[in-house]
RNA sequence: GCGCCUCUAGCUCAAUUUGGCAGAGCAACGGACUCUUAAUCCGUCGGUUCUGGGUUCGAGUCCCAGGGGGCGUACCA
């Protein structure tokens, strides 16, 4: 990439493309020109100036989208010609020139059509500066609609405009852009070229529209929480940290906007729910960026198994709405989307794929036993519970098709979870797992404070002893649970992995608008000391 | 972090069993063409083969180091 050293364009190019005596007799500097697109669009910028003409105008009044005329005449007849005027606007994505008559495919954001422009309309330096339009240029249009006679609904322009000139030239327009580095680091062209990109975005758009209409409706508020946190907490996952200068201390991005939600409950707000993004300082694979953006709700006096019911109808009403179907094909496998999804406890997976039964409840000794036995690695200060999760987390869960949701996780890998009345080794959750991951994670609220504490606690000393990943104690949220949380159902849903979903990408890279990426190296400048 | 793979024109890709003048299509530029659809036809231009070393008479190709990216793996959603 050779960007910031060659955005300086020479002065004698200007000069040697604005004037048409040098241009009759071409000097070698202009050849060497010619071979540079850029250097030959920037002339053309040049040259539009010196006509009088503004390259980069303030406005344009359209008048319709690209979809409004296509719907409108969608019957139009091979040949047919109306008196019906529209003013388009957008990108230059095909031209092909036929003498007097030049053919080219204008794009806006609600498809494309083609505009003809006929040398007997509009004259033959209208004709010529419409040819000297290069591919990517945004331009306006005026023109009545018609169909040519093969049948292809076009625009016969009577004039236009150019609204920006596109300096770059745009790559193949069979092939696209394939490399996946530039298609990231340069989304803007990405989305300019391939039709893939636009459909998957759109996807996660409306997704999240569908989502935030979906909580609307059942009497959920929108609400926004902090991303600046003086704690850490609401999930386990190492947090990134960086400086607040007015009061000089370190504070972390979120990991999770799960405490604050509560404390809104708390507060009497009873249905809230907040889409947005978190942080997480790991590891960035096909699955994972430090980035991500999940949706958190709370409903009063609701449990996990109304959380079940919710989350089942949230992803296939999301489903519907955005692809139109529950049914995905991920990998060559159909999922069906369509709720009830089955339940499943930890428990019995492990049992089914491993044929050994092991439980939160059994003494550690017969859990490390199996541990041994399946050859996994353990700490001693895990308990049970922790062991059972490791065995299914390593060993289990990735081959869980799914939908199912997966219960009964133990109680020492949930600290924010009440336990069942039945069994104080597990807890009311559930994580719904599709593909072999997770998608959704929820439980019934622990709301007693007094418990909450201990569990605070006990992942500080966690912290305390080098674990990252280990949460601090939130006395103010202990504070909010002394006032009372009602019972209260909580989910989380990775927004990102829903859209891969939907999408059937298999990188999270390629749902989210800029993944991060190492910063670019541009050759041409001189290297920036950044620190050390 | 570690392992494997990869990087050639603006874009998409070629370049023979360790090696022998770096090529094509699209885009661009010049020309022809009033119904094309990735228009077509004629002509022209375009290269630090990611970077730096090394082996060799000779390196896109082989070796070493570095950089970007992909995949797998670890942590994790």
């Amino acid at each position: 990439m050779r960007q910031a050293a060659s955005l300086q364009i020479p002065r004698s190019s200007k000069e040697v493309l604005m004037s048409d005596e040098t241009r009759a007799k071409p000097t070698a500097d202009e050849e060497v020109d010619a071979r540079d697109v850029r250097k030959v669009r920037m002339g053309k910028v040049d040259e539009l100036r010196a006509e009088g003409i503004d390259p980069y105008p303030h406005r344009f009044d359209r008048d319709h989208d690209i979809a409004d005329v296509r719907d409108r005449f969608a019957d139009l007849a091979a040949g047919d010609e109306t008196d019906y005027k529209v003013k388009l606007a957008g990108r230059i994505v095909l031209m092909r020139g036929h003498g007097k008559l030049v053919f080219a495919d204008l794009r806006d954001r609600t498809g494309s059509i083609q505009l003809f422009v006929s040398k007997s309309v509009v004259g033959a330096d209208e004709l010529s500066a419409f040819e000297n339009l290069d591919l990517g240029d945004w331009v306006g249009v005026e023109g009545t609609v018609m169909a040519s006679k093969r049948g292809e609904l076009s625009v016969k322009l009577n004039g236009f405009e150019v609204l920006a000139k596109c300096l770059r030239p745009l790559p193949d327009k069979v092939k696209g852009l394939a490399d996946v580095d530039t298609r990231f680091r340069q989304r803007y062209v990405d989305l300019v070229v391939n039709e893939d990109t636009r459909h998957v975005f759109n996807v996660r758009f409306k997704a999240i529209n569908a989502m935030r209409e979906w909580f609307h409706e059942r009497g959920y508020l929108a609400v926004e929480t902090p991303m600046l946190t003086m704690i850490q907490g609401g999930a386990t996952a190492r947090p990134f940290i960086t400086h607040y200068n007015a009061l000089d201390m370190d504070v972390y991005l979120r990991i999770a906007p799960e405490l604050y939600l509560k404390r809104l409950i708390v507060g009497g707000l009873e249905k809230v729910y907040e889409i947005g993004r978190v942080f997480r300082n790991e590891g960035v694979d096909t699955r994972h960026n430090p980035e991500f953006t999940m949706v958190e709700c709370y409903d009063a006096y609701a449990d996990y198994h109304d959380m079940m019911t919710l989350t089942e109808e949230l992803v296939s009403h999301v489903a519907k709405e955005t692809i139109g179907t529950t049914k995905v094909t991920v990998r060559g496998q159909e999922i069906d989307l369509a709720p009830p999804y089955p339940r499943e406890t930890m428990s019995d997976l492990i049992a089914d794929k491993l044929d050994v039964r092991v439980h939160p409840s059994m003494p550690v000794e017969e859990v490390r036993a199996v541990m041994d036995q399946l050859d996994l690695t353990y700490k001693d200060e895990w308990g049970s519970g922790k062991l059972c999760d490791q065995i299914y987390d390593k060993l289990v869960q990735e081959d869980v098709l799914g939908p199912v949701f997966v219960i009964d996780h133990p109680r020492e890998v949930s600290p924010l979870a009440k336990a069942t009345p039945k069994d104080p080794s597990v807890v009311e959750r559930f994580e719904l797992i599709i593909e072999g991951r997770e998608l959704a994670n929820a439980y019934s609220e622990l709301n007693d404070p007094t418990d909450q504490l201990e569990r605070f606690e006990a992942e500080a000393r966690n912290k305390a002893q080098g674990d990252v990943e280990a949460g601090d104690v939130d006395f103010d949220y202990v504070r909010a649970l002394e006032y009372g949380l009602p019972p209260t159902g909580g989910m989380g849903l990775g927004i990102d992995r829903l859209i891969m979903l939907l999408t059937g990408k298999t990188s999270i890279r390629e749902v989210i608008l800029f993944p991060t990426l190492r910063p670019e190296v541009f050759a041409d400048e001189p290297d920036e000391p950044l620190g050390d």
